[in-house]
DNA sequence: CAGGTCTTGTGAGTTCACGCACAGAAATAA
DNA sequence: TTATTTCTGTGCGTGAACTCACAAGACCTG
């Protein structure tokens, strides 16, 4: 049953009783009202309405199809209302990714977001693997490193995450407190796996310190924050993540060159939706909130 | 909502991903496809994909409309099924209109004709306007009458229904019997209202008696066959609803010119429906039975 | 890295479906 | 009856929608 076209047609002759009447609803001339009703009939093998000078009157199977075209376009209307509608609200499905890293500090901002906004439903992808927007796998996603430049991402600068290098107490107690950059070649550091690693901070290890100084080595940040906790060594801790940890003791405080840029991305497509903006403008709001919070424990 | 077929083309888009696969299910080129979907998104003011270099995502509003959709492919389909397999069984309404004065002949034919089709709906419509076959108001009629030439109807000849003078006991008790036709004149007659009636044993009839004698006339053949069995003259009554009256004495035997043609009718679009054939066949068959029970009482 | 094979997207040519203008038939009104 | 209105039905010309052809981008594979 293909052209469903026709079928409409078909569906405002049996609802009007006339090729006229049903022409003028549609907006067509009578004279494809008919054709469209002679190929619909041809196709299915069997009359649906009976034609006299006084109009078409349905036969069984027209009746039938007119039963069924109702139903179809009562579930249209409907559709085109709830898309329609969609837009204005803030409801839905929301989706944001980033990096695992920064789970810590997303997760009560979005527990807030949705005591806001009831109706949406959040979900929070975080994976080893980079969720793509331009497949819509995530509305909003959280990236870090230099601006990302795709043609269909529109990307706006977040907020600059702040690095400090921490180190456990027992760790301090142990082998003591670097007093320059210089010292630090001879403690045991934690660092990234990769010495290769793009990240500022990262990139500025590697020029103060020997690989041979680099004792736990993880791909994960995480992982590199509990081994300093542990007291592994002093290695690069978010400060927001430090404040977590009590044992922590600031080796080195935070420095502009060492904080990693984070960037709101969102697709071109739903950029205007209204639940996006909403949580763009929720999470600049906390933006500045956490850099102050960031400064205050410099 | 309209233009129903670029809801389809969507459905199709959504199913497979892809604006090719789409486009190659639909039949149709992939440029189609595109501006379809285009159109759609322009109507509703929202995106019902995301769009990349591997295909076509459903956003949201999209996979409402996937699911919309389905159901309606769903719908049409069982529509096109039932409407294409309509015509193969006996079953559905079946509605058969003929004058009131044949419904004593023919309601235990029709009781008959359900008990072995017990899937047919049977509605037998009698009145006093003729029901019109092409306004779908009936499948079958029984017409009187010389053989009516109606473009779209198919008419075939069903039986001759034979026709006697009767009068009740106790007019005849009263009266005597007329022992040729010119003592007619002398009785008391029954007719019909309209001396000029076109059915051929009041014409005969016309020719016999005076306008005088016709003391009791009616419209209604049925109440001139009450009149004749209340004892208020000699009238023609059916020879088979004559058996029906023990009181009933025949004044004279059926004659063939006074006997009226009965016709089967049937609109040319539905003549060749299972049921109808089904029906037609079944009546034929009691034709001939009635013929000789109508014979045997002569 | 290069080649092949999917995609989507867009401008140009062509066809098919639509609108127009009639004709015919039936019901209503005068 | 005749006139009028309102239907359906059909041939014909035109334009909108389709097909075609090509370009560009993304992904996989050798």
């Amino acid at each position: 049953m293909d052209n469903w076209g026709e079928v409409r047609t078909a569906f405002q002759v049996a609802l009007h009783g006339t090729v006229s009447g049903a022409a003028e609803a549609l907006g067509v001339h009578h004279a494809t009202v008919i054709r469209h009703i002679d190929a619909l009939e041809a196709q299915l093998g069997a009359k649906l309405f009976q034609r006299h000078a006084r109009g078409y009157t349905p036969t069984e199977a027209g009746e039938d199809l007119l039963r069924v075209a109702q139903a179809t376009e009562d579930q249209f209307n409907q559709l085109q209302g709830r898309i329609k509608g969609r837009g204005e609200g803030v409801s839905g499905e929301l989706v944001v990714t980033s990096l695992v890293g920064m789970a810590g500090m997303f997760a009560p901002v979005l527990a807030e977001f949705q005591r806001d906004y009831p109706k949406v439903v959040l979900r929070y992808l975080t994976g080893d693997r980079l969720f793509r927007l331009e497949y819509g796998e995530a509305h909003v996603a959280i990236r870090a490193g230099s601006a990302p430049e795709q043609p269909d991402n529109v990307v706006q600068p977040f907020f600059r995450h702040p690095f400090a290098l921490y180190a456990a107490k027992s760790y301090i107690e142990a082998h003591g407190m670097p007093a320059q950059d210089a010292d630090l070649a001879k403690h045991r550091i934690v660092c990234h796996d990769d010495l290769n690693s793009r990240a500022p901070m990262y990139r500025w290890l590697r020029q103060q310190v020997p690989e041979s100084a680099c004792f736990f080595r993880s791909t994960d940040l995480r992982a590199n924050t509990e081994a300093v906790v542990a007291g592994a060594g002093i290695g690069f801790v978010p400060v927001w993540e430090a404040h977590r940890h009590a044992d922590l003791v600031q080796v080195m405080a935070p420095r502009d060159e060492w904080a990693s840029q984070l960037w709101l991305v969102t697709h071109v497509d739903l950029h205007r939706a209204a639940k996006v903006q909403a949580f763009l403008k929720y999470l600049k709001s906390h933006a500045t909130q956490w850099e102050k919070t960031c400064a205050l424990h410099d």
